[in-house]
This record gives C-alpha cells, structure tokens and sequence, in this order.
DNA sequence: TAGTCCCG
DNA sequence: CCTA
C-alpha cells in the first residue's frame, strides 16, 4: 500500500513526486509491467488501429490515437466527446483488459483515490515531434474521479499547470513506467506534452505510448 | 458568438 | 476556420 520513496530515478526503484494538492507522479510504478501491457496493446490496435483526429478547429492531431474500454474519447469537427464505438470501424473499442484495469485502480488507490472504476482508456502514441498542447479533461461526467496517465518508451516533458490556461505550468520527465495521478482540487488543471524528442527505448522503440484511464460516463 | 487537445 |  505505502510506497518506499527513494530519491533516485535511475534505480528502477518506485518512488513519488507530489505536483500538487491532488496530483502525483509515481515513477517507475509500472515499469515491471510494461512488456505485458505492449503485448496487450498490439491486440488492440490490430482491433482499433492508430489514427490522427481532427480538432473542432480543422486541425491533424500530431498525436495517433486509439481506445479500449466501453467508452473511447473522440475529436472531429463537430467537437469532443465519448462514444461507445469506433467511427472507422463502427465496432464497439476493444474491452478494457484485466490488466490494464488493474493498474490503474492500484496507481488511483496509491494517490489517495481508492474508488476508480474506469470504463475508458484513451492510448496515445507519439512519435519524435509529435506533442500536445495544453488542455483540460473536461468531457467526463463526474470530475471526483481522477485521471491516471501511463508513460511508457522514450520519456517526455509533461506540462502540468494550473486552472486557468495561462498559469505557469511544472515541467516533469516521465520515464518509462511513471504514472501521473491528479484528482481532486487538481482534477481540471491544465496539461500538455512538449514536442517528443527522437531516441530509442529498448522496449518501445522510437515512441511513446501513454494510456490515459478515466470514468467518462 | 463562444470555444478551440492546431501550429508558430 | 468551423459548428453548436
């Protein structure tokens, strides 16, 4: 339940960084899990391949996108939301795997949110430049449940601001296998990932992936 | 006419 | 620029 706090991010050893009231970066808390949860997702990408979404504003996402779980987040033109199935395909996202299930409630419950219960995972591949701008989770129904982000491959700078768009905004290298929970008086502040720099993970390759839980509905 | 998770 |  309490996890040891080590200082060194280079040990492979778990160990917190607290952002803020309601938000944590739990480093390395899904490192040993990693390979597991690239095999699973090769599956559900070969269900619900990558593809780049359109913004409201007519604009390619440099992110690649896709979803499991019983609702997946969407953009297009007429703007954001859930839906239970893929627009490409017209299937219903691939299920949310036990695994992945599983990690997400023991990262919320190690950050003070014992009740997670997600029905959506948002994955995220970059690719060397791809980035995102600074945005709030706001399509959720019910913002007393957190979100849980997973980084895994090359690491990233995350942007992790304040309520307002323009509050200065923390710079925090996610590794891969750091996990950022924010909940709580944190659940709607701004967040973004600075353009990927190129590089190699032994794991990954050339990219990042980054799975995103949330209780939508 | 507000919102906009784009790029510069 | 769109669309809601």
């Amino acid at each position: 339940m309490t996890l040891p706090l080590f200082e060194d991010a280079e040990s492979g050893q778990p160990w917190r960084e607290a952002l803020c009231p309601g938000a944590v970066v739990l480093h390395n808390f899904a490192t040993a899990a990693g390979a597991t949860l690239l095999t699973t997702l090769h599956d559900i990408a070969r269900q619900a391949p990558f593809r780049h979404m359109i913004t409201p504003g007519g604009f390619r996402m440099s992110v690649a996108m896709t979803n499991c779980g019983s609702c997946g987040w969407l953009s297009d033109r007429t703007g954001y939301r859930y839906a239970a199935t893929d627009p490409e395909s017209g299937k219903p996202w691939p299920p949310l795997p036990e695994a992945y299930l599983k990690l997400a409630r023991a990262a919320a419950a190690s950050a003070g949110f014992p009740d997670f219960e997600p029905d959506a995972c948002l994955i995220n591949r970059y690719a060397p430049g791809a980035r995102l701008s600074l945005h709030q989770d706001k399509d959720e129904r019910d913002f007393t449940q957190p979100i849980v982000s997973v980084s895994l491959g090359l690491p990233a700078v995350f942007l992790f601001g304040g309520l307002r768009r323009n509050d200065k905004a923390a710079r925090v290298l996610l590794t891969h296998g750091a996990v950022v929970v924010w909940g709580g008086p944190a659940r709607l502040r701004y967040h973004g990932i600075l353009s990927l720099k190129a590089g190699y993970h032994p794991l990954v390759g050339e990219q990042r992936i980054n799975l995103t839980f949330r209780k939508a509905i």
